[in-house]
DNA sequence: GCACCGTATCTTTTT
DNA sequence: GATACGGTGC
């Protein structure tokens, strides 16, 4: 028997004409049937596909439900899908996109123009190439390569690299990209000029204006051009321009908060004539203003389009109250946002536990505990686990326990398998092979495997390349003339051996030319030689490429199967689209940005604590703040049942021991969602040696948090069982020398009571826990 | 030209 | 605790 979906397809490809009205009756009925499952405003957003829309869409309002129902909707209406283009944040999400898409209309959801800025406007800017003086085979230079090209840069101009840090540079060059400066504009920005010269890098534009020459002369774009120059294409080539403003009748934007300059301009342009444009945002989500992100983009949103049509997602369907409440009590200390009210139908669930670790490799160690427990109480598994942090090298210490309690977990994030030496090298080859001028892959293999080329000669080549203007390529062709015919040999040798590749690659597919260069240029051998499991394993990890390689070449559905291609594909392929890494049942490690868009049952949020989470480097500016809370925000909505936070009081940071101080994001939720839980082991060592945490634990139970009955069997010595008929007493009733009892502190005595102050603070004497001054209109204190 | 070793700096987050 | 760079000795 048919699905619905065969069904639909094969009358829209000219079945009879009975089925076909068989099919449009079906048809209504799935449109009937999908949209039952949407909420008012949901519904709207998917049918109302002409003109200009805007979605603000709450963290779990069931976004990529209501944009993959619109899609489906579109081609229902008899859409082509090569006529819709989709832009998301990950290649993940649009390959998940498209999966779910396939499910409701059939295969034709393939042919949908849908994937990351990134990735959409690389294929884009291939056809387009030679109107931008490239070649259609340029390389795309991922952060390593464009690294190299700058400390290369930086050391030719003799400049110090300690005032001229590749960072610090990369990062003005990005960022000047991002908002469509060109090295020339650079140079005359008084503001960029300013800064420079404050921070004693005068020649930043000429580090810039060299830079773009090289990328060019090497055919090669940094992921900022894939955006830059799409700008440029559209810019100088109207023809190009219309044709793709032709092409696309229906543009969407995932994310949108999180769009730069550049990204802004190009689906400006591109919806330009048809205006059927819909974008999805939350500016409460915005995490990316330091990749040049800006929320001012929703805004200018409403100015473009003045008959645009703004609709909100507001009920999140993936979280209990407790955390959406606590997620909505944090978010509310920003004062930068738009008017949003994000509620729940689903129940109050369990309160949020905070956990505090003596260290972070006891965070760990609770956290590994805590998993188990809950594993087993639930009956839950590995993959309903996340566990988030703010930096990938909070990934060790939890690893290490998770590892020990042998919790299968996988990290996402880090290096990826792109990124890998032995990978990087045959990549570079081919590369090479196929664009002869990209200087980067050239350093990298003309000496891998070593062959008596050094680096003094590297470079003598490529100064001759670059004052005479010469091509690299051809430069190093004539090694032998210019340089001695020692060296030059070598070099000769290679070049040869390069040009066979080429000649290879004429006639070869992908796969065997890929496994010839991998033979012929001896890294193949370098690896089977090496017997250390490190050798084995990286030997295995060039099989995987090649195997890679191989499955390219053998999918059907790819009609252009050229090394070009593949080599363009996988330069944007991150760690988190790597779909053998969430096929197992495994708990789930990575950094905040990673898990946007994601979501789990039970979520753990670690190392809570001042100048990690909130970053050091964040903490200057109101701004740089609100995004860290945002980043907060979207942590606690990744979580659908549970929701844990994590700190420690000390961390190794460089390699030594510090002490870290709760991080003031545990004070902003309100404490009547979360629950202390003394899981820590060695909780009275920690009390002895680096005393409470002050700051956190004073307001926490000045503001009446919970604390959980302790799961574990040592009850902690200033744990106080509060007396049945504890009612707290009125301020009045409050004298020195008066008994009290404490929720928490048990009994003391008022020792002094100071009423001077905007607030009346009394200091007790505890028996447990010792002085302790307390605001008396928080503090819940019974005279007894 | 290359292999080895000590030192400095680094950590925010990603396409 | 890693990596990248400079210095040293072969």
């Amino acid at each position: 028997m048919l699905t619905i979906a065969e069904l639909i397809l094969w009358a829209t490809s000219g079945g009879e004409p009975e089925i076909v009205t068989f099919a449009v009756l079906l048809s209504n009925q799935t449109m009937a049937h999908y949209t039952d499952d949407l909420n008012a405003p949901q519904r709207e957003a998917v049918l109302h596909t002409e003109g200009p829309v805007m979605l603000i869409a709450g963290a779990g309002s069931g976004k990529t439900r209501v944009l993959t129902y619109r899609i489906a909707h579109l081609l229902d209406k008899g859409v082509e899908p090569y006529n819709i283009l989709s832009l998301t944040f990950t290649n993940k999400a649009a390959a998940e996109m498209r999966k779910r898409i396939e499910k409701l209309v059939g295969p034709e959801a393939r042919n949908i123009w849908m994937g990351t800025f990134h990735s959409v406007f690389a294929k884009i800017l291939r056809f387009e190439a030679e109107r931008l003086g490239y070649p259609s085979n340029f390389s795309i230079y991922d952060t390593d390569d464009v690294k190299s090209l700058l400390r290369s840069i930086i050391k030719e101009l003799n400049l110090d690299d300690k005032i001229y840090k590749v960072n610090t540079v990369l990062n003005r060059i990005s960022g000047a990209k991002n908002r469509l400066i060109t090295p020339e504009g650079y140079a005359k920005d008084p503001f960029l000029r300013e800064d420079d010269i404050v921070a004693q890098r005068p020649r930043m534009a000429e580090i810039y204006q060299i830079y773009k020459n090289r990328l060019f002369k090497a055919g090669a774009m940094d992921f900022d051009d894939l955006l830059f120059n799409t700008n440029v294409l559209f810019r100088d080539c109207p023809d190009v321009l219309n044709k793709y403003q032709q092409k696309f009748h229906y543009v969407m934007v995932d994310e949108y908060q999180d769009t730069n300059l550049s990204q802004y301009l190009i689906t400006k342009l591109l919806a330009a004539v048809r205006e059927n444009i819909c974008v999805v945002g939350d500016d409460a989500q915005s995490i990316y203003a330091f990749r040049g992100a800006d929320i001012q983009n929703i805004l200018n949103f409403e100015k473009d389009y003045p008959d645009l049509k703004v609709i909100k997602l507001e009920q999140n369907y993936r979280s209990t109250g407790t955390i959406v409440q606590a997620a909505n009590s944090v978010i509310a200390q920003n004062q930068n946002q738009l008017k949003k009210k994000v509620w729940t139908g689903n129940e109050d669930g369990t309160l949020i536990e905070v956990i505090r670790a003596a260290s972070d490799n006891e965070e760990g160690k609770l956290v590994a505990t805590t998993i188990f427990e809950e594993k087993m109480r639930e009956n839950w598994q590995n993959r309903d686990f996340a566990i988030l942090y703010r930096t990938n090298a909070q990934s060790r210490s939890i690893e290490e326990a998770l590892r020990r309690s042998n919790i299968k977990y996988r990290i996402i994030g880090g290096m990826s398998f792109y990124q890998r030496k032995e990978i990087k090298d045959l990549v570079a080859y081919l590369r090479f092979i196929i664009n002869p001028n990209d200087e980067e892959s050239l350093k990298r293999i003309i000496n891998t495997p070593k062959r008596g080329i050094g680096d003094g000669t590297v470079a003598k080549l490529f100064v001759i390349a670059n004052d005479q203007g010469a091509d690299l390529w051809d430069t190093i062709k004539a090694a032998k003339e210019l340089l001695g015919t020692r060296v030059g040999g070598v070099v000769d040798e290679f070049t040869v051996k390069i040009q066979s590749f080429q000649v290879a690659a004429q006639h070869k597919d992908a796969f065997a030319l890929a496994s010839q260069v991998a033979k012929e240029s001896g890294l193949m051998r370098e690896l089977f030689e090496d017997k250390t499991p490190e050798g084995v394993s990286r030997y295995e990890n060039v099989q995987e490429l090649l195997n890679a390689i191989k499955e390219f070449v053998d999918n059907p559905e790819r009609e252009d199967k050229s090394i070009g291609t593949f080599l363009q594909e996988i330069s944007l392929i991150t760690d988190a689209d790597d779909k053998a890494k969430t096929d197992d049942d495994a708990v789930t490690l990575m950094t905040i940005h990673m898990a946007k868009g994601l979501e789990f049952k039970s979520v753990f949020i670690v190392g809570l604590e001042e100048n990690l989470f909130p970053s050091q480097m964040m903490l200057a500016s109101r701004a740089d703040l609100e995004e860290e809370r945002r980043l907060f925000y979207v942590a606690i909505t990744r979580a659908e049942k549970r929701l844990r936070l994590g700190y420690a009081l000390t961390r190794y940071r460089f390699g030594n021991l510090i002490q870290s101080e709760p991080s003031r994001f545990l004070n902003e939720i309100d404490p009547k969602y979360l629950m202390m839980t003394k899981r820590s082991l060695a909780e009275s060592e920690v009390e002895r040696t680096i005393g409470p945490p002050k700051k956190f634990m004073d307001q926490f139970n000045r503001n009446g948090g919970t604390v959980a009955p302790n799961p574990a069997k040592k009850i902690i010595s200033t744990t106080h069982v509060t007396s049945e008929n504890f009612v707290p007493s009125p301020v009045e009733a409050m004298s020195v020398g008066a008994r009290v009892e404490h929720a928490k502190f048990g009994f003391g005595v008022i020792k002094h009571l100071d009423t001077g102050g905007p607030e009346k603070r009394a200091t007790v004497q505890f028996e447990l826990v010792g002085e302790k001054v307390m605001l008396l209109s928080f503090a819940k204190l019974m005279v007894v």
